[in-house]
DNA sequence: TTGCAATGGATCGTATACAATTTAACCGGA
DNA sequence: TCCGGTTAAATTGTATACGATCCATTGCAA
């Protein structure tokens, strides 16, 4: 009962072993339990999971194609630590996709789709007043299901994809360059947009889509840190 | 001197094995020497490449993330064979994405990028007047990477793999349901785009290219096969 | 002849073993 | 104390080994 996430995880198992670690290893990103940048030793992460190098390798190897692990030759894999400039094209992906995604998915949304939404926000909301750290991993979640529930909507496998990457690396950004304590400033804009599809204002809840996005991206600090470790670290 | 693949395979060996042979696979694919289906079996792949069954598995998985093969469960991988609907999905997918990225791509475009434009362009134009598979198949590569150039003045690195994957499994589609033995038929469409692009009118770029793929995707014939392999295959 | 169970071969899934490379520790000399 | 180089430990890259699964053939019985 610990989350959705157990449930997920146990499922039908038809996946393969490396499928299920790397899942697992996935929502611990996006959960944000793993910072940016640790490392994730092909043997520490079979030793974790009982099982071989071989598996955790593929495993590692499967995330670094979805960008949420870097594994640099010979030096081993880490979670990723997206540049600032990396930050910024993953939101300029999102602005690029999402608006049109959100048209298909209008074109075809049932109201069994928009209960579905409006439940999920519900859910979001609920999360959003409760304490604990639990409740702040499954709100991230719910926040980012939102927008990857629409591109289920549209009915494109491949753009659910695209999405389910792009949201996923959009977690390791808001942990890194993220000020904003309330990651989930932007909630009550994710109602508007249900509410605009409902209507059928189409080209508002593009608008509203893209100035959620913006939103999104204006609670980051992108700023070079050119790690500064040196001598500027304790310069007053 | 076997073709570009083998200079290509060369380079500088900062790819770990099981890229180079993934590289080399996926040229295979996209050039369409390789036919949707056919069987990639492990130790097959490892003996072609002279390495061992690990590496081959490692190049086989990487092209599954693609969406080029298919790997089904203790039965091997193959060659992807899009489905109709996958089809359809891929080109939606492109007539999304690809507008965007134009116009992304025409903000930063410079005089020199035209020119590498433009060049393409005559190579393409050169290939498509030669016989030979050889020819051929650098036209098709030829005709993708418009496409990709495209993604790749936008200067986003995401969008780019994105654009990436989806050519290469157009090509896929292209080569199970287009019918016009001239697969080129959009050459001269490349050119207007570019012009388009020069003259600076965004939107009319804009429409022709998704004119462009609508004209790609209506080459298709994306019926449903259903195998038919009844008795309907011997009925006159 | 048709259907089904048993058998053998081929292929995949996973673990283990060894070689290559990096990283950290160590140590003598300036 | 600080520095360069040498060595040892740890980690990754790749190959091989073995058990498990699937597929095709075979043989037997109905």
């Amino acid at each position: 009962m610990k989350s959705a996430a157990t449930a997920q995880q146990a499922e039908e198992s038809a996946e393969t072993g490396a499928q299920q670690i790397r899942d697992a290893i996935r929502e611990a990103i996006v959960e944000r339990r793993l910072s940016p940048g640790t490392k994730l030793s092909e043997s520490d992460v079979g030793n974790l999971f009982n099982v071989s190098r071989t598996l955790a390798r593929a495993a590692l190897q499967a995330l670094s194609y979805e960008g949420l692990v870097s594994v640099e030759k010979n030096r081993g894999a880490f979670v990723a630590y997206p540049s600032p400039e990396e930050a910024r094209q993953i939101f300029s992906a999102r602005r690029l996709v999402e608006p049109g995604l959100l048209r298909e998915a209008a074109a075809r949304i049932t109201p069994d789709d928009i209960r579905d939404l409006r439940e999920l926000l519900l859910e979001e909301g609920r999360l959003m007043s409760e304490r604990g750290q639990t409740a702040r991993r499954a709100e991230i979640k719910a926040s980012g299901d939102f927008h990857l529930m629409l591109a289920v909507i549209s009915g494109n496998a491949i753009m659910q994809r695209f999405m389910e990457e792009l949201v996923a690396r959009s977690s390791l950004v808001i942990a890194l360059y993220g000020q904003s304590t309330a990651s989930s400033c932007g909630h009550s804009e994710h109602g508007e947009i249900i509410s605009a599809i409902e209507s059928n204002e189409l080209d508002r809840a593009c608008e509203l889509m893209l100035h959620h996005i913006a939103h999104i991206e204006a609670d980051l600090d992108l700023r070079e840190r050119k790690s500064l470790g040196l001598k500027e670290a304790f310069e007053l």
